[in-house]
DNA sequence: GTTAGCACTTGGGCATGTTGAGTGCTAAGT
DNA sequence: ACTTAGCACTCAACATGCCCAAGTGCTAAC
């Protein structure tokens, strides 16, 4: 039995079974795909390809379905990425217009992803290390509260409410201010850590302590700007392409409400930037998406991009989605 | 045939239905409730019920299950608001605790009712009518674009990035944020719309456009604030509480996805600022709702709070939890 | 107005039969 | 050494028929 074949097949029913959502057997590929062999030529390949591990039986006598590792085989060497159909450029491309605002252009990327690819889009907020900073506030809510709001020159706003140990006069507060203001003004975001306790050390005695906690907010504000946030949108999709296909929801929901397991997830994936990574059914490290599968790449300076799906799903068209959604985000938000 | 006991039979039913998803029958009736009568006499009374359009047989041969008509009587006049458990109070204190970051609280207020009702929770946003302007900040992002900042003193941030029509230079930007600053610092939100005409007035001619465009973003950010944004929790529940029970899920997730959806849903619900408003199934506006409730009340000045669930609804239960919740809310955040 | 009794309806469970898609194997063909 | 035709076998899915329990509606008596 020759190896080239042998991949063909493979191809074909996980084709054949994406396509048609049922077990394929050996006559119907033979049918569907000219192939130049027999059926029963079929039959012993794929008797092997079970062998290997890459297909399966639901039962006796039904035709194969694609496990995870032959989904995994077809992504990595079989697949090739398809082309995009003009009206999705288009799509993609009217993504240009508009207002530049960051969570505008998430938000319709967002949308726009799930619509393409008829699955759970999700978007995580752009890293912004390269960001400076443009301006800071801190507004006195309560006598012990103080709200820091950190602005970055990219027009991402960052915000949090901190808890002085005792009360703050609004004066005191203004003084600290233009002092933080004039020392990290324009300073990148990344070098925070290394320029804030500068700062607090510069101050009057008597307001130490409460510039450190303001700095130490300001520096969290910086961090969490960069990683926080997750935004997605399609989650109807999942009841839609279910119907009558028991993935059970319930699981992949709790995990998409969870932002912490999502954005655990799309960093553990690789972070090729030039291609699209896939995490395939039990390959995700997390139990209730042992049935799903994640395509994702990086954009800009390393956040991600990405889809949430069955596993039985089109990985060539969704690839392709992934990564051209991909760069023009890159594009937009400048890398 | 009593009126009262009428009622009682439509409660039984209710109860019983919403306890065990079945179809309940007269005889299963009259053992679980003391009802002083036979089944005969309660089958006599089914059949009153049945024919007000209170209560319907899936088939001929099956028990009866309330209709939507059936559930608002019973909300309506018959059943009693459950006290909550002392778990349940607990965890409602404990939202007092922490951070009064007001996206935090509700984050937090949203997860915890989706906990304690078991259905997908939703908070609009607090109206901030009574809130007063702490800060304004405008940020250069482009040569031809301004990141207009609002600050409330109740720690709420907005933002928009707005497109002048032309170049706007950075000192223009600073000028015009002082003359904003001192005119509108410490108004009330609500007052924003006469307030900002005088300032643009007052601006030096050759700023004026600048200045109208710039009031616009400030107003409407004003208004946006106030509504726009909605969050939830829970979603998972849906799958969860309609294992083997057919409430197609699809079409209300997309209602959810569709934040204009809910938050007309919510702001076309009654305002009756004691108790809670009940939307049962195609009473609800919204087709893709037709089986699902809605329980919601204002809190604070206005906003809702409230959960979506099935039909077949523990409304007793639920309506307590909705309502101690946004009691807490309004408590914490001031009405 | 209530109740007991009874005939009637019907969905669900179960056992049984049938069908058809699909398999694995063997033996023959290239 | 592959490929192929043929064939016996397996098994989910569907259908059929049967029975049962739950539930109803009605009538006649209390």
């Amino acid at each position: 039995m020759s190896e080239p074949r042998k991949l063909e097949v493979l191809r074909a029913i996980v084709e054949d079974y994406v396509h048609s959502r049922e077990p394929v057997g050996s006559k119907a590929l033979v049918e569907r795909h000219h192939l130049g062999v027999s059926s029963a030529t079929i039959r012993n390949d794929m008797a092997v390809l079970e062998e290997e591990g890459l297909i399966a039986a639901p039962h006796t006598s039904a035709g194969r379905i694609p496990t995870d590792k032959g989904y995994r085989l077809f992504v990595d060497r079989i697949s090739q990425v398809k082309p995009l159909s003009a009206a999705e450029r288009r799509a993609i491309h009217s993504l240009l217009e508009g207002p530049d605002d960051v969570d505008d252009i998430l938000e319709r990327t967002v949308r726009l992803l799930s619509q393409l690819t008829n699955q759970v889009a999700v978007v995580q907020y752009p890293h912004s290390n390269r960001a400076l900073v443009r301006h800071v506030e801190f507004v006195l809510l309560a006598p012990k509260q103080v709200l820091v709001v950190l602005i970055a020159d990219t027009g991402s706003v960052g915000q949090k409410v901190i808890d002085a140990g005792s009360d703050v006069s609004n004066e005191a507060l203004m003084l600290l201010r233009s002092r933080f203001l004039g020392s990290i003004a324009a300073t990148q975001m990344a070098l925070l850590p290394q320029v804030l306790p500068s700062v607090v050390a510069l101050c009057p005695p008597e307001l130490r302590s409460l510039a450190q906690t303001l700095a130490q907010g300001l520096q969290s504000l910086s961090d969490t700007s960069r990683e926080e946030r997750i935004l997605m949108a399609g989650t109807a999709n999942l009841a839609r392409s279910n119907v009558d296909f028991p993935l059970s929801i319930g699981p992949v929901l709790e995990a998409l409400e969870e932002q912490v397991v999502m954005l655990r997830l799309l960093s553990d994936m690789g972070d090729d930037p030039r291609g699209v990574t896939v995490s395939i059914g039990r390959e995700n490290p997390y139990d209730g998406l042992a049935e799903a599968s994640v395509v994702a790449t990086g954009y800009g300076s390393g956040a991600k991009v990405g889809i949430l799906g069955p596993t039985r799903m089109d990985y060539p068209t969704t690839m392709a989605a992934v990564r051209a959604v991909a760069r023009y985000l890159s594009r937009i938000l400048g890398g």
